[in-house]
RNA sequence: UCCCUAGUAGCUCAGUUGGUUAGAGCGGCGGACUGUUAAUCCGUAGGUCGUAGGUUCAAGUCCUACCUGGGGAGCCA
């Protein structure tokens, strides 16, 4: 008998239909003469209850039908006498597929600690909170192929591995086939890197951006969404080693379609999490407040739901860098010497006590920062007619911070040569990139977007190790 | 990497100014119960108190180092 999915079910089962199921056992209640045992598929929240009349069954299959086992389950939907639900599956068939011994089974039906799931991570998809987590994850993934596919965008898959080490986003993790002992050595007592397997020193990348410009620079339109690698020693709730990054570049655009670009995108994204995710949304919404609850009241965050609406229907607050540092030199907390940095004026980089002052208190949204100083910011952001500032941006988010950065590029082949040489970044290495601007060259503009920290905005998660699935940190490279 | 903080039963925690045999709830197991909703009730088994040193007549408790988790900072997306 072909598998019913436990959602459909729940949304359009019919009392007298006969059905089979497959899934995995969340809880068993049960008396003398029934047993109700709630079943979940994955497939949504919601279990579906299998009603069990211990008569009828070998006591062994009742025994083995513990949680976390998964079972096959044959029988006719009817109305359900309890109260949780509209329809049940009255049992006529079970099947053991795969035991999970009781003793040794470490999801328990109880709340468990989101530290406690994340050393579990093999098995936390078996919980609510994780299953809608990555429920909402793949919609958003879908959300953001969607987004891009009807605005005639085109998709492209960058190189993972990259042998360009200019992306200057941050530490890298080397690929080498080479012997760690034994190493070949140059003359100089150097790594032979021609000896390897590329015949030259690798890396998994840090970026798309750069091979993202060559596409758009001819494709107009494109996005990257693939996996990135940081080596940064960074321990913090915000930042993974191995994450998931989506980066448009467009050709012809300059930092106001940008910006216009990003918000419209960040705005589609979250409203699509609020009119397809609803189920998973609004349990995520009230497990939230369970944990609030916990928290003394200045720290309690808003409702999720009231946030993402807040941030789906409002323009974000653009302001430049300039404009900040001079709302920030006027801020009470400034003036009362209650920030660990003070500001001191134009060239200082602003620290995150400073961007949560705008955010979180000053505007209470998002709020787009634009026309940064160069000093602060990559070789690639077009100098602006000041000769000071570049035109980048970032995008501040409330309790997560910087969730996009981007910039229009550097066109003129000229600036960009003398901002490389400043930095001491090797033109001769790097021009495939510098021939863009040789040949064809136009304005174009892009940013990246770190994926798994959107996720954690709409779910509400606190810590970005809790919304991918098998997470990558320093000490941390599990299954 | 730095600062703060925690580590006691499978899980979540309590354990007083250092003092006899380390406790509870949940989960597990056994039993009771004609329909439960993380069921309820009765009973029961689980511990090298993160690791290694040290102080002391005596350490779960005090000190040092290390390991691991959490919060914050830096770096960034």
């Amino acid at each position: 008998m072909k598998r019913t999915l436990i959602k459909e079910i729940l949304l359009s089962g019919q009392p007298g239909t006969e059905v089979n199921i497959k899934g995995w056992v969340r809880t068993k209640r049960g008396s003398k003469s029934v047993n109700f045992i709630a079943m979940n598929d994955g497939t949504c929240l919601g279990n579906l209850q299998v009603v069990a009349d211990v008569a009828s069954f070998e006591e062994e299959t009742l025994r083995d039908t513990t949680t976390g086992a998964a079972l096959s389950v044959t029988g006719k939907l009817v109305a359900s006498q309890g109260s949780g639900q509209s329809v049940e599956l009255q049992a006529e068939n079970i099947e053991v597929l795969g035991k999970a011994d009781p003793e040794k089974y470490p999801i328990q039906p109880k709340k468990h600690t989101l530290e406690f799931l994340r050393e579990n991570a093999h098995l936390r998809m078996r919980t609510n909170t994780f299953s809608a987590v990555f429920r909402i994850r793949h919609a958003m993934i879908f959300a953001v192929h969607k987004f891009f596919s009807e605005k005639n965008f085109y998709n492209i898959h960058t190189p993972i591995i990259t042998s360009s080490d200019a992306e200057g986003a941050g530490e890298m993790f080397r690929v080498t086939t080479l012997p760690f002992n034994d190493t070949p050595r140059t003359e100089e007592g150097d790594v032979d890197f021609t000896q390897d397997f590329f015949c030259k020193s690798t890396n998994l990348t840090v970026s798309g951006q750069l091979e993202g410009e060559l596409a758009a620079m001819a494709l107009g339109q494109i996005y990257t969404f693939g996996p990135t690698f940081r080596a940064e020693n960074s321990n913090t709730s915000r930042h993974l080693a191995e994450f998931w990054m989506i980066e448009p570049e467009v050709a012809f655009a300059d930092l106001n379609d940008n910006m216009d670009l990003a918000e419209e995108f960040l705005r589609y994204l979250i409203q699509y999490a609020l009119d397809n995710c609803k189920e998973d949304v609004e349990f995520l919404a009230k497990r939230q407040e369970e944990e609030e609850k916990n928290k003394p009241k200045e720290e309690r965050n808003m409702n999720l739901i009231e946030k993402l609406k807040l941030v789906a229907d409002n323009d974000f607050v653009r302001l430049t860098y300039t404009e900040a540092i001079e709302i920030l030199r006027n801020s009470k907390p400034n003036k009362k010497g209650k920030f660990k940095y003070p500001i001191e004026g134009f060239g200082t980089d602003l620290q995150s006590e400073h961007e949560r002052y705008l955010v979180e208190k000053k505007f209470q949204k998002p709020v787009i920062l634009t026309d940064y100083p160069a000093n602060i910011k990559a070789f690639y952001m077009r100098v602006n007619e000041d000769g000071k500032t570049v035109a980048a941006m970032d995008i501040l988010f409330p309790q997560i911070g910087e969730i996009v950065g981007g910039s229009q590029r550097e066109e003129r082949l000229d600036v960009l040569e003398a901002k490389m040489d400043e930095m001491k970044i090797p033109k001769d290495e790097m021009s495939w990139y510098l021939d863009t601007r040789r040949f064809g060259g136009a304005p174009h503009s892009g940013f990246g977007l770190g994926f798994e920290r959107l996720i954690t905005f709409v779910t509400g998660m606190g810590n970005i190790r809790d919304v991918i699935p098998f997470p990558r940190a320093p000490k941390t490279c599990e299954f």
